[in-house]
DNA sequence: CGAGCGGTTGAGGGAACTCAAGCAGGGTGG
DNA sequence: CCACCCTGCTTGAGTTCCCTCAACCGCTCG
């Protein structure tokens, strides 16, 4: 298999039954991985569905577009993340997906996904799982637009991520973050300007909750920063 | 079959096969009906997942609880939407679901809907257009609060809807608008006070945008409040 | 070297929040 | 019947937070 079937959240959806330890020339056609480089998009605005994706290396930003035609950042996304799988079975689409970094995926079409739902059982649970966790992290992020104010949101960023921290350190002891997106993407997920984000960052920094080196983040204080994103609390009821 | 039932959005998973002009009693037992009244739970937070629901008629809200117990609406649900599809297959939950005013539901427990699934393909198609529609509306609420400013949220949420609209005037000539739910909840779905809320629909009103009695909401300018929603294009890149 | 991009910092103003008072409607009890 | 309270909603005054506009810094690349 391939390094990243582990992680896997849709083993049961791949081709790849067959061998562990080929080549990478031969896995490449198994498992139909596709390259992207940084800036290039996985999928675009209008375009029909045809396939949903598991990322193996590398992370994406996923973006909607409103009629103005301006961009909002509604995800980032790292190892082991699936895309698209909102997209089957809803025809119209304004929004896409563009890569932060040299990143690679697994295609699987949803012509197989169907086909193996009915031979896979187990299948529907990976899928209903997948979709649920999804719809439970947007209304996460309706509460923190709704209720933090902007540094407890970068704060809250910068702990559960919103993918980016995924592949890297979600519940290792590693305080090192890298972020791989700018800091206009940072602003226009949480809600905010890039300056406020910016100021965000000096702000936490001179507190000692974090070293901001770039787009390096080493966290000083966790738990400082977790104490941060409990709402004043006026009444405990 | 139930007079809802020539809209219901999983046909497939019900149980009503059988017969057109059944007494409700019967029916009853056939659709497994249930009835809430305003201010009734449909599930609570912690409850592990049985069953999904799909709203034959009244209203309800959903909320997230954060860790310091405060409240967050993160949608209204009139008829024929489907609710809990994203709790399946995920244990944990801090979210519940309340009645806002006399409210019948039908229930679907998640064994009958797996059993299903592998009898009726077509039951897949619906499932997860379903699942993928609630994902984007949860991406387009991401955009209106992160872009938005909250006059202009409230014109958004007048006109498409959140769902109260749903089974009201979606898309019909009907300007009038009765909203189920009082000033807090929209403020808490809409991230802002009660107070800002009364102050937008006053200016709406002011504007000759609408026209506010209470609950009733009447719409004197559809295509104005519309023009409100565009962002301001400094740069029409 | 200069231009361009990403990021940081500063000054000023405006939008929304907080605190507070007031109003309308519904229910209860004297 | 009216006094009274309670809840939901509106309106006002003052303050805070964040956005806007702008300058500046460091780096890369032509």
């Amino acid at each position: 298999m391939g390094e990243c079937c582990g992680s896997c959240p849709l083993p049961a959806a791949c081709d790849d039954t067959t061998g562990a330890g080929l080549p990478d020339a031969l896995l490449d056609s198994v498992l139909e991985q596709r390259v992207l480089d940084p800036g290039q998009a996985l999928y675009r605005a209008g375009q029909k569905r045809s396939s949903i994706w598991v990322i193996s290396a590398g992370a994406l930003k996923t973006c909607e577009l409103d009629i103005g035609g301006r961009e909002q950042v509604v995800g980032f996304h790292g190892k082991a993340d699936v895309l698209g799988i909102e997209r089957i079975e809803i025809p119209e689409h304004r929004g896409f997906a563009l890569a932060l970094e040299p990143t690679s995926v697994c295609r699987i079409p949803v012509s197989r996904l169907v086909a193996r739902l009915t031979t896979r059982p187990e299948l529907w649970r990976d899928v209903l799982r997948i979709a649920g966790r999804q719809i439970a992290q947007a209304r996460e992020v309706h509460r923190v637009l709704s209720q933090l104010q902007t540094s407890q949101r970068l704060a809250w960023f910068l702990l559960q991520g919103a993918g980016p921290r995924r592949g890297a350190c979600q519940c290792s002891g590693d305080p090192e973050i890298y972020l791989p997106m700018q800091r206009q993407d940072i602003a226009s997920y949480l809600g905010m300007t890039l300056e406020t984000v910016s100021r965000s960052f000096s702000a936490l920094q001179k507190e000692h909750l974090v070293e901001v080196h770039g787009r390096s983040i080493r966290l000083l204080d966790p738990s400082g920063l977790a104490a941060r994103l409990v709402p004043q609390e006026r009444d405990a009821a």
